[in-house]
DNA sequence: TAATGAAAAGGACATATGTCCTGAAAAGGA
DNA sequence: TCCTTTTCAGGACATATGTCCTTTTCATTA
């Protein structure tokens, strides 16, 4: 992580976001500005929460394991994202494992300024309310499409939630392979398991199967697989 | 559902659960109280919600479902619990199935009124991120266990979660059988498969299965099953 | 007490998914 | 270009879980 300094990015950054509708500006806020790499760790489950972030520029994926080392992928958030909300109202250490997947910008704001200053702000808890409980529901849907759905349900509805129409008629979805070990692991079963139901897929002509890239071919019968099933 | 006309209830209510801390006394809100039988249910998927709920006496279930016609129970609540905040602060229809475990007293007020009078006090708005993001630490924390974890792992936890170590050493976990149904819907697993596990663990001497009950022989054993995972 | 029926448990088989490993394809280096 | 190394796809088998149905248990009533 580098500390960027540089106040008309945080400027552009703040404006852009609207920041003026969440915190008092008037306080001038001790904002940081942070820069991940690629695949850098932003936080790593069990620590303490320093400053609350606000993702405006990459991707990153949250994930959480368990005891045996298994991981999973919880959701990928992306600007403008809050992140360290839970821990911050609940004190609690770190409940996620959060990644970088590409290079990200993301505002700093301490936990102490926080919680001298901005708590008792409607602004601000609006704020919080909307991030966290849109989260929340994502969570609830996800956590019921884990739990009933089978792998080539998830599939077909991650297909379906990631592509567009258009996109699709023309070249397919773009997925280099290192992606498919990632939907795996996001929808949570094995590399190998989701090479069958591709390749499955692909023999009932619902899908193709190219080096780099899927292409739905059947968007009526993909919608039927997925069962109604959405990610968000 | 009944709404009881006894003020002297709802005061005392409004005063175990502080809900000075919550609400503006001041404002005198239109408390509203209600009853619901055992198995009633509260909200039904996709209706939209007309009071915030907040129960104050009894047990709930939030069960969720998708379209396959399969359920499945995200939580068990106990006061006190909020119902309805997602739906308040996102403004959708409500997302889970709620319904009395047994006879339930809640307390409702009318979203309108919220809307008016509540959305800026403080007070208010730092209840329901409390209660959200316990919410979703708790989903984010089943929605892991969920997909991680196997039958066996789940039960282990769950009588963990469930029992503590003075009751057990002496009569065991109370199980009606109706009760291992329920366990089987909140694990995500069928009833067959529940039993086919309590049966080997049964056999491995960890509990010990009678009509009513279930004992837990090898606290230590079974806590190596659980393999950390833990419900709230 | 015996007959009857409901509820619970368990057997047999089917399906879904995971693990391990091998052969094929692709990428990189000499 | 050819060889080596890595990456990827897929086969074979193991395990976990679901479905369907039969057997067992237990309670109820004639």
């Amino acid at each position: 992580m580098k500390f960027i300094q540089n106040p008309n990015l945080l400027e552009t950054k703040l404006r852009d976001y609207h920041f003026e509708k969440i915190v008092d500006q008037e306080k001038q806020p001790p904002f940081t500005l942070q820069q991940y790499e690629k695949d850098e760790v932003i936080l790593l489950e069990g620590v303490e929460l320093e400053a609350l972030l606000f993702l405006v520029e990459g991707k990153v994926k949250i994930a959480s394991s368990v005891e045996t080392g298994k991981s999973l992928l919880l959701r990928f958030v992306q600007p403008l994202s809050i992140i360290g909300d839970i821990e911050l109202i609940r004190n609690v250490p770190v409940q996620s494992q959060v990644q970088a997947v590409n290079e990200c910008l993301v505002i700093g704001l301490h936990v102490h300024y926080i919680k001298q200053h901005e708590m008792n702000n409607p602004k601000f808890l609006h704020t919080l309310l909307e991030h966290v409980s849109y989260k929340l529901q994502t969570c609830t849907i996800a956590s019921r499409v884990n739990l009933l759905a089978s792998a080539e349900n998830k599939f077909a509805s991650y297909l379906l939630s990631t592509a567009s129409p258009e996109q699709t008629n023309d070249f397919g979805i773009e997925l280099r392979t290192s992606s498919v070990k990632e939907i795996a692991d996001l929808l949570g079963m094995t590399y190998r398991h989701l090479n069958r139901v591709i390749h499955s897929l692909a023999q009932k002509k619902i899908i193709e199967r190219n080096k780099h890239s899927i292409r739905i071919l059947n968007w009526h019968d993909l919608e039927k697989i997925a069962n109604g099933i959405r990610f968000k």
